[in-house]
DNA sequence: ATGTCGCCTCATAGGCGA
């Protein structure tokens, strides 16, 4: 982590899933990095880190008092909306934890159409826990029973797109197969390059005129003891 | 179905979430 801050150097940062109660913000201040997080103990949490000023906008996605997951961040980073999600992974199909993923989207999307009727540039970055098409796996048939290619969250997925934002990734790298953020520590996944895409970057039409550069970094996950998960890494102009 | 991790606790094993 800390040396792929150092080498990369990346303006932002957006963490998922940091399973602490505490986030160890002197260390990155150290590193020369101002951040903001939302943990909570033992599960989800997100943290914003940024080598700019960070405002902080919102702690909580819109619609649901009684939700208390650490999930969502908002913040105003050089005038660009930057927004931090860890969206629920719902499985198994059929659960609560699928209905609550499905919730949280149908909370999501309307956040997201009224973002897209503003004029800040808007940029939603993070895991999405949605395999969006068939190729952003490496066999359809191994997740068909897994809630992140459900036809449910893919349709509300496209449905973001269908709002006017880019799949930066995607967008330029159309038709490319085997382009993979997460493989599971089964049966030598990595190795085999069986992974999906799931950790994407949603961009506002204003930020899809600035998007440079759109590529998964694989260095981390060779590394020993790994995240499942590797970065993207997305370069505005 | 299974495989593998990491975190938590009615803790050193098992449950849970991924």
């Amino acid at each position: 982590m800390r040396q792929w801050l150092q080498s990369q150097s990346p303006d932002v940062l957006l963490l998922q899933e940091l399973k602490g109660p505490e986030f160890p913000a002197l260390v990155f201040k150290d590193l020369g990095y101002e951040s903001v997080a939302v943990t909570q103990k033992a599960y989800n949490g997100v943290a914003v880190l940024s080598k700019h000023p960070i405002e902080t906008v919102n702690t909580t996605l819109a619609g649901d008092e009684e939700d208390s997951h650490a999930r969502f961040l908002e913040v105003m980073i050089e005038g660009i909306r930057m927004v931090n999600i860890y969206l629920p992974n719902g499985n198994p199909i059929g659960s609560d934890k699928f209905l609550y993923k499905l919730a949280w989207m149908d909370r999501l999307l309307p956040q997201m159409n009224r973002w897209r009727n503003e004029t800040t540039p808007t940029l939603v970055g993070g895991d999405f826990n949605v395999i969006p098409e068939d190729i952003d796996c490496h066999k359809p048939s191994a997740w068909m029973g897994d809630a992140l290619f459900q036809p449910e969250p893919r349709a509300r997925y496209r449905a973001l797109l269908a709002m006017g934002y880019t799949d930066a990734f995607r967008s330029l790298h159309p038709g490319e197969p085997g382009k993979f953020t997460f493989w599971d520590y089964f049966r030598q996944a990595f190795e085999h390059n069986r992974g999906i895409r799931i950790d994407h970057f949603l961009l506002c039409p204003r930020v899809a005129t600035r998007l440079q550069s759109c590529y998964i970094d694989l260095e981390p996950r060779r590394k020993e003891k790994p995240s499942d998960h590797t970065p993207i890494v997305v370069e505005l102009r």
